[in-house]
DNA sequence: CGTATCGGATACGGCGGTGTATCGGAAGGG
DNA sequence: CCCTTCCGATACACCGCCGTATCCGATACG
């Protein structure tokens, strides 16, 4: 399986990498449920016999696909939350990572078909899970370091609580988004938001 | 197709109706990307004649399952709000509310699915943004009822804008309840989450 | 109560996709 | 430079499901 032990690697890598890349095309176009093995490998023009080679079912590449991308993003949202000092300017900051989280429709659209898949399978669920509270983490130390002085509002309870609100909020953005392909609206109404989230009321819009 | 000005309709609405009910079930359990015509079939009980003959494709049957059920939702959700009087107990009217909308995870699961189709397909995104608008405005309404002589925070907008921060709120928290199913934490997160939006902070602006 | 129409069951041909077994060419090691 | 190992292409058998055409029992109406 993934017990590959082999010496040969070049070949097979860009294959593995091409057949990944020609599925996230693929999935964001039409959907996981709605696209074949076949349709996969044709995109990544490569025959059936290298999918199997690499893979031995659809949602085993969907799940690496993920992983994959997941990681990307989480890699430049942490370059965005570092590209300004110590010293943390929130609305910037949530400029650039709203940059990051919003603008890419493909990736809101595959990573919305794998949160429907791991609504369904306990399994996936856990994997995501954990995904989200490791991003929910950092989150929440950002806000600490943030709201050091200037407390936040009582009823989310903790730095973790509120980093929860900040991804609900997040996610709920997402899916109107998804449905009216506004990508500047929807980081207007998430700025707003995380404003009216944070800042304990009325505070300083913009 | 729908232009059936035939006269039987006693036996025919039963059979779509049970074909709808068990489609629901199947639909839940599965995912629509995973569900064949057959199947549902074999879950109502009946022969693909059945179905050949009420629906042209599973596409359209999704379509109408979606557009029932999204309308006995609403109907709920409105009788949740007109039950107390035009006196609002916010707490409790959320509370009503979110019983309705978050205890039947069956049909969040099927929304999400449906969201999930429509983001790939302008004309249910049509539809759905509609049906979403329709429900904002209720929302609208209720806000600015309850909060007319305490202002909503500047930040959002007016009430409308308010709703939308609403509708994205419970989306958001419905995208974390698919995952850990954890309804009751649901509840009390969407209700910390809307207090903190709409109560304008813990303590008063300026 | 008869009868014309309707609705769902059954039967059939066909297609698209799957998974496997086999083969020839590429890639790295000695 | 050989040659062993590996990887992806090709060929094949198979299955599930689809959509249609046809038929028979049910149902409303006079």
């Amino acid at each position: 399986m993934t017990a590959r032990a082999g010496r040969t690697t070049r070949r097979r890598a860009r294959t593995r990498a091409e057949l990944l890349d020609a599925a996230f095309t693929v999935f964001a176009a039409k959907g996981f449920g709605r696209v074949s093995i076949e349709e996969v490998c044709e995109a990544a023009g490569y025959s059936r016999g290298a999918f199997y080679s690499n893979f031995t079912t659809l949602d085993e590449l969907f799940f690496a696909l993920y992983r994959q991308r997941a990681d990307l993003i989480a890699e430049q949202v942490t370059a965005a939350l570092a590209a300004d000092g110590p010293e943390p300017d929130v609305a910037a900051a949530v400029h650039r990572v709203t940059e990051v989280l919003l603008l890419d429709r493909d990736w809101l659209l595959v990573k919305t078909d794998f949160l429907v898949r791991a609504a369904r399978a306990p399994e996936l669920a856990r994997t995501l899970l954990e995904h989200r509270a490791r991003l929910r983490r950092a989150i929440a130390v950002r806000l600490a370091r943030a709201h050091r002085h200037t407390p936040l509002p009582a009823v989310l309870g903790d730095a973790e609580g509120a980093a929860h609100a900040v991804v609900a909020a997040y996610d709920g953005i997402t899916v109107q988004l998804l449905l009216d392909r506004d990508t500047e609206r929807a980081r207007a109404r998430l700025a707003g938001l995380l404003t009216a989230l944070l800042s304990d009321g009325g505070g300083t819009p913009q």
